[in-house]
DNA sequence: GTCTATATAATGATAGAC
DNA sequence: GTCTATCATTATATAGAC
């Protein structure tokens, strides 16, 4: 039981910048990690490098997590199959945080997800039940944007006290934010949102 | 030239809570405005109060743009259309800081959003451009999420070194994030993504 | 209304004993 | 490795002169 205590505090870390977000204080990481705050600054340095150590940390977690779900996750979903497993949850926590700080770490995990989408859709086209694209970066680009400004407004639902925040009980939150837009998604990925190529017809001939 | 004190106040903590985010200092906003930090509490009693201002402010400056551009703005671009004006920019700023933060201010901007698509969309089915939907209201939301994400992805791009900050300079940051989903967008609203309607008919059949 | 000066609390980080 | 005690800084907010 009694693991390392750097480890402990690096686990305590996470899940107070993921609830709290980074403006938290060290004594409250301490407080949980059950240890002194100078014993946090003696183990990683300074407040900035334990954040770095909880980056790399929560990206490897997420870089196995993946390699294990290869094999069996759907399409752009990992942000989905991540949150469902409610151990991970301190993790899926950390990750909102990070996209709304807006921070490197963030980057890092979105161009991730755009690289899965785009392998995803390649094996799509090549299967028959994706319709090829013009752009099929750009076109995984827009759909992972889809899937991060749904998580944003979660939590934004959460703050306004219409929901659960994904920060808090994240399997519950993606649930219900999955299913309030899967039929429209669906929908609109199915038949798509103008009636005619006009827009699109358009565009092409300004730019051939 | 000698505007009142109180909004000099207030229109520098917008554009400083925009800029560097709603951890800045009272003193960074009253040396912005040529004040003592003192002056900032008398006048608005604290931190919390003057943010609360600055939300009140940028949600009258929003509601009036878009009642004035109502007559012209094409559908779901009010977010575009507030920042090419230049004049908008700290506006804007604050904007996407709010979203990264989370708070309810907005939450309340995102509603007005998803009420806008909502509306011209319903428009759009009107007059034929847009087909009709079985669940409007989430259809809006899901494409209000996809600009949400596209904004906090640019502002990602921008933490990461690869492109401008929308918070920095809104308009070129706008055109090179619009440019770049553009085509792969309107691909996706034309044509849809997949090559049958197999997902789509398996999910309205468990949820007839 | 606006200032200087200050109170009070919290922050990240350090020193040094054990 | 881990602690107690403390420093230096910064934060918001207050008191009171002008």
């Amino acid at each position: 039981m009694q693991t390392d205590a750097r480890d402990r505090i690096r686990d305590a870390a996470v899940v107070r910048f993921g609830r709290d977000g980074f403006g938290v204080g060290l004594r409250a990481i301490a407080q949980d990690a059950h240890v002194s705050p100078a014993l946090v600054i003696h183990h990683f340095g300074s407040k900035d490098a334990l954040r770095a150590a909880c980056d790399e940390h929560v990206h490897t977690v997420v870089r196995e997590a993946k390699s294990q779900a290869m094999s069996e996750a759907s399409p752009g979903e990992v942000i989905g199959q991540l949150a469902t497993i409610e151990q991970y949850a301190p993790v899926f926590a950390y990750i909102v945080r990070s996209l709304m700080d807006g921070g490197p770490a963030a980057a890092r995990f979105v161009d991730g997800l755009v690289g899965d989408a785009e392998a995803y859709l390649a094996a799509g086209v090549a299967a028959g039940t994706v319709r090829p694209s013009r752009d099929p970066h750009g076109r995984a680009r827009v759909l992972v944007a889809g899937s991060v400004g749904t998580l944003l407004m979660t939590q934004l639902d959460a703050a306004a006290g219409r929901a659960v925040a994904p920060t808090d009980r994240p399997a519950e939150a993606i649930v219900a934010m999955t299913q309030a837009t899967m039929l429209a998604g669906l929908e609109l990925y199915t038949d798509g949102l103008f009636t005619d190529s006009a827009y699109l017809d358009t565009y092409l001939e300004g730019r051939p």
